[in-house]
DNA sequence: ATAATATACGGTATCAATACCGTATAATCA
DNA sequence: TGATTATACGGTATTGATACCGTATATTAT
């Protein structure tokens, strides 16, 4: 091993992002923002699942799908997901994950987490406005959401509508344009 | 060095996002996604001046102050900027920085490179096209954003189309998941 | 110069979204 | 306990979005 493969890795744990990588959904390494983000110390993180970090059991399986086709299609795959702080606290979270294994898209992932909003925003959201509002930034529509989540379409578009009163917009477009990154900080 | 080492490593190279590390804006180290973001074989990059990645001199010289006062403070700084590919097409991207030297923050950077539009950039967008995105963003219909332009609303949906076309989604709220701030540059 | 694209507008047809009306149960909160 | 909220589902009515059909001009790229 050379200086610059040391360089590399203290360049990872420094990183200004959370990052981490994945072997069947086990956590193998992480670094200190991921650690922070989610408020463990990264030794507990080791060797546990990625399902500590997801708000549901639920929400750890649908997840594990969602990016599949487009990781053995291309390699990579992100989306806009809630993850699941030790204390309870949600965190929104612009994810991005490339596979080493395109064959086999979990056996081994580097993966990106940066927060998107603070923790408020989050909090705020059910665990079914969580899910239809993923379903709504893949382009989904109640129809096939509620085929995704087995409930009726209705049931969607009621989510839909407190989604939007909550956020105070007028349609669906507007509620994702505000979902999207957080402002520029200082 | 041990195993953890070179794996850290392995996943600063393999990661999902652009990452480079700079002493006093030479780039120091760089992995794979941020040489193919900005369009540059790795080699080329490393000892080379972050001055080619930016668009003009004064640009350059504009992004070294703005994040100094809140990495002597927090240590980290974020916001959005241009950057400038080999051929010469900006960038748009979510900068984020940690210094490891707070008292001499550019002294030992490292900064992560997000692609805020994936398959497109601002650039590429055309005027009308900018200002269409900025009236969904802000949840108008096709009819207003019409009024608001002078044009026939069909004219609008031209452009919407043509916006799905080339961004590859289903609907206008798959757009909007995928866009970040919308507005007209003119 | 020819092809492709962006612009701009008209029509129609179909599906989706939104906003109401209603009922009902479960959980949470003051 | 009574009020509120989230969940879930039914109906209907209106508006919006999307996808086609067409024409036309201007610009850009090869």
């Amino acid at each position: 091993m050379n200086d610059l493969t040391q360089k590399m890795a203290q360049a990872f744990d420094a990183a200004p992002i959370g990052m981490a990588v994945s072997h069947h959904r086990i956590i193998s390494i992480c670094n200190t923002s991921f650690a922070e983000m989610l408020g463990y110390d990264r030794p507990d993180l080791l060797g546990q699942s990625f399902r500590i970090l997801y708000p549901s059991h639920a929400e750890f399986d649908r997840v594990r799908d969602i990016g599949l086709k487009a990781m053995e299609e291309h390699g990579s795959y992100s989306d806009e997901r809630m993850m699941r702080r030790k204390d309870g606290v949600p965190v929104w979270c612009r994810f991005r994950a490339r596979t080493l294994m395109p064959g086999d898209p979990l056996a081994h992932l580097v993966m990106s987490f940066a927060p998107i909003r603070d923790q408020l925003d989050g909090a705020q959201l059910t665990k079914r406005e969580r899910e239809v509002l993923s379903g709504l930034s893949r382009g989904l529509t109640s129809k096939e959401i509620g085929r995704e989540l087995g409930l009726s379409p209705r049931t969607i578009e009621d989510v839909r509508a407190r989604l939007l009163r909550k956020f105070e917009v007028k349609n669906t477009s507007e509620l994702l344009s505000r979902m999207s990154y957080a402002r520029p900080t200082s």
